[in-house]
Order: C-alpha cells, then structure tokens, then sequence
DNA sequence: TCTTTAATTTGATTTTGGTCAAGGCAATAT
DNA sequence: ATATTGCCTTGACCAAAATCAAATTAAAGA
C-alpha cells in the first residue's frame, strides 16, 4: 500500500527531485484526509507540524479576521502542495486551510521535508523556483487590485483559464463556484455578478451557470490587459 | 579600493554567508550608481545582468502600465538588496526601479552570485528566509487591501515605523513623502491626506510636516488592527 | 418529485475612494 | 528676499463598490 502512494508522489512536480528514501518515509508517514466542503484543515493558530498535497477538490488557503472576515491567499487543487514554507517560518503558517468543496489532502510530516531540504539542493531550487512564481502572482495580483476594476480582474482571471494560443469562439468553466472567485478576486458576490454583467456588455460573452463563452479572446484580452503592466498572454501562468 | 568595499559587503545581511572569494569577486566588480530623483536605474524590459544594493537613500520598485498608472512593489533604503530574484526567472525582473528621492546604490554581476548560491546553501537558505518573508508581507498587503481602508492601512504603516515595546507618547518620522506613502498603501494622494485627517479624528494624533505624534499606541492598534488576521504586534515586521 | 438549502441575481441605498480644479505651503534656486 | 517649483491640502463632484434586503434560480437530499 505504501508502495502505490511512492509511485503516486514521484509523479507530482513537487516531488520530483526528491530522494527515493525520503519519497518512501513521507509515504510511510501519510495520512490521507477527507474533506467536507466548509471544513477547515488547519488554522494559522496552529503549530505547523505537517505539510499537504492536495488529491481531489479545491482546498482555499485564507486569512481571517476576528469578526471573521476573509482575505484569500490561494485556492488550490490537485497535484498542488501547500503548508511547506512553515519550515522557514517557525513551523508557524499565516494562513488557515480550508475545503472549498468536498476535497482530499494527503498530508505528512514537516521533518521529514526539512531534512531532505537540508541535503538536496535541487529540491531546495525547486522551492526557490515555486517561491518566486508565487512571489510573483502576488505582485501581479497586488497589481490587479490597485489598477483593474471589478469587471477588468474578472477578464484577467478568466484570460488565465484558457489556452492562450486558442483562436476563435473559446468555453470556459469556472473551476469552483462564482462566491469563491469573487473572494479570489477580492471582491463581494453582488459586485462579481454585476461586473460580470458589464464584461457582458463590453465584450460578446455570454454565460450559462458556470460555463461562459468567448467569442474574441482578443476583445477580452484589449479590455482586461490594457490596464496591466505586463502584456498578454502574461507570463507569471500558474504551473 | 576593492577592499573597502569587501569590508561593507560582509557587514551587509545578505552577504553575510557569501564565501570571502565570491565577495571579493563582487567588489571587483561593483560599479556604484548616483541616482537623481525620480531617475529610472532599469525597467521590467530590460534583460537583467545586474543585482543591486542600496547604499543610501530610497529606491521604488513598481510595475507601470502604458498609460503611466503605477502599483509599487517595495520601497527599499541602505543594505537591502534587489533584483537578485531575476536569476529565478530567465534573467528577467516584473518590475522597474528608480531613486524615490537623490539615492546611491551598488551594483554586481548576477551570474557571479548564481554560481555562488550553486555550491553554497547556506546562502540559499537565507535567500528562501527572505523570499518567504516577502512573500508573506504580500500575502498581508492583500489582506490589507481587502480588509482595511485608507486610514487603517496608514494605521497599520505607521505602527510598522515605531518600536512596538516603546509606550507613552511616540513620535514618528515618515520615511518619504507622503505621495510615496500614499503610492506605497495603494491610495492617491488627496485620499491619503483625507484619510489622516479622519486617523485625528478618531485617535489622539498630531501632524507635523513628515512628522507624527501619536499618543496612545493602544488606541491606533485598536483602530489599525481590529481589520487584521494577525495581532499587533505583527509577526512580519520587515528586516 | 418535492423539500430544503445554498448560490446567484437584482434593486435601492450608502459608503468609500477617485478625479478634477484650485490654493496654500515649504523647500530650493536665483 | 523673491521667485519658482514641487508637495500637500481642500472643495466639489463623480464613480465604483459595499451593504442591506429581497427575489430568483440551482443544487442536494429525502
């Protein structure tokens, strides 16, 4: 049973680098952890004892405030890792992790990462590599907030879901419900569903529950990237 | 000559783990740049050869759209060091920098630190220490963005600006001018003198030119920090 | 299918911050 | 000292987004 959950791990990005034994003592010590949508996996109060990979669903990582306010700081789903920069932290995360719908993590210990960082300079470059991307979308985002309105995020967000060299009349689905990318965006619902109104008259889209339907990739890409500093297709793309 | 920079390089943080032979390489090749204000020392579209070190003064990095509208990344003063995160991205930065105000910085080959951190990790590891603590201060300025308005955002700077032990009445300098503040907070500038204006209202505070009084810290951090994940006083303060 | 619940939309209103224009103030240069 | 320039503030107005309330639609269970 350990040994599928190895040939699972060497084939996430993540792992790549990773020595065999440390692949087969984070396999050892896996949890696997089953999610209810709403439920919370770790809190920012928490020692960080372990870190994640997320298997199925999307998982939001966020902040929260005492009156319990959210600013999210990610949302992410399978193949992805999270909780891992604890190790330079403290073992400290500033951030809670929760289901943004029924999801799967497997998670393992922090310790056994941390020694292997110790002694494998191509997963620390690795990390360093996923860091700067990181480090990056949150400069572009910072960005977006400042300089984009509400309907020009939403282009920007949905520009980013497509294939870029696609040409012609273009379906998107939404990866997770319309609540949770208004929170991505940083924007309430009500104002989500009325900026998305506004792309509606601006540019030829149209939407039918989660699917929404380009016609020009061009239009959307002159509405949304003109206030942007980096020119389109951007190249901060996840992944 | 060389050797007084070597002397000032071991002193700065980030060099402090770098071997004796690559900090003489790097003195060799420093080349120190006068800045006037408001002068551009390299834009997002250069290829980037070069990292940097301010020696004295303020340098703003930002991200510039074609119209102009800037969205500032960081404001950095003597013995921070930037640029460097190009040798993650291909040799590119997302960012352009220039003198804030009459600034003076030193400048070095990137490929002499890239064969550096190739064969020393400890050196690495402080570039991830440092990499994690600015990708965390983002994750905060988001955060902030989201959940505060103007006058708590400048609450929250200025309680970043103080000794967080001292009690009993402070005074505050602000580092630059208040339109660069203002840029920094994502606010414009009428916005920024409205919203302090509003900060005296509800807080014992007096201002003065660049300077602040501030007689209760208590009650700007009950003001500031009430639309904040992390208690004061934060966790992530810079340096 | 019928309930029940959650997600989404819409309208009305308020709040916040942005924009434009004009003055005041302060630092620097002449 | 006076002029010039750039920074900062203020007022009037506008626009964007948040909030509050209600209706509608979609999804999940029984």
């Amino acid at each position: 049973m350990s040994i599928i959950k190895s040939n699972t791990l060497k084939n996430i990005p993540f792992f790549k680098n990773c020595s065999d034994k440390t692949i087969e003592a984070l396999s050892d010590q896996a949890q696997i952890i089953d999610l209810e949508k709403g439920s919370m996996l770790f809190s920012n109060k928490d020692k960080a004892e372990r870190f994640y990979l997320v298997t199925k669903g999307w998982i939001k990582l966020y902040r929260e405030t005492i009156d319990g306010a959210q600013s999210v700081v990610d949302i992410l789903n399978a193949n992805n890792v999270f909780g891992e920069v604890a190790l330079f932290q403290n073992d400290t995360t500033s951030f809670s992790a929760e289901a943004a719908e029924r999801a799967q993590v497997m998670s393992f210990p922090l310790c056994i990462l941390k020694k292997e960082i110790e002694n494998n300079s191509n997963l620390t470059m690795d990390m360093m590599l996923s860091m700067t991307r990181h480090a990056r979308q949150q400069d572009q985002e910072i960005e977006n907030r400042t300089l984009k309105n509400a309907s020009q995020r939403i282009g920007c967000f949905l520009l980013r879901l497509v294939d870029q060299r696609k040409t012609g009349e273009i379906v998107i689905k939404l990866p997770y419900d319309k609540t949770l990318v208004a929170a991505r965006l940083g924007m309430q619902p009500e104002t989500f569903s009325r900026a998305l109104n506004k792309l509606k008259d601006q540019i030829d889209l149209h939407v039918v529950g989660r699917e929404i339907r380009i016609l020009s990739l061009q239009d959307l890409t002159k509405y949304a990237c003109s206030a942007c500093s980096s020119e389109f297709p951007c190249h901060d793309i996840k992944s």
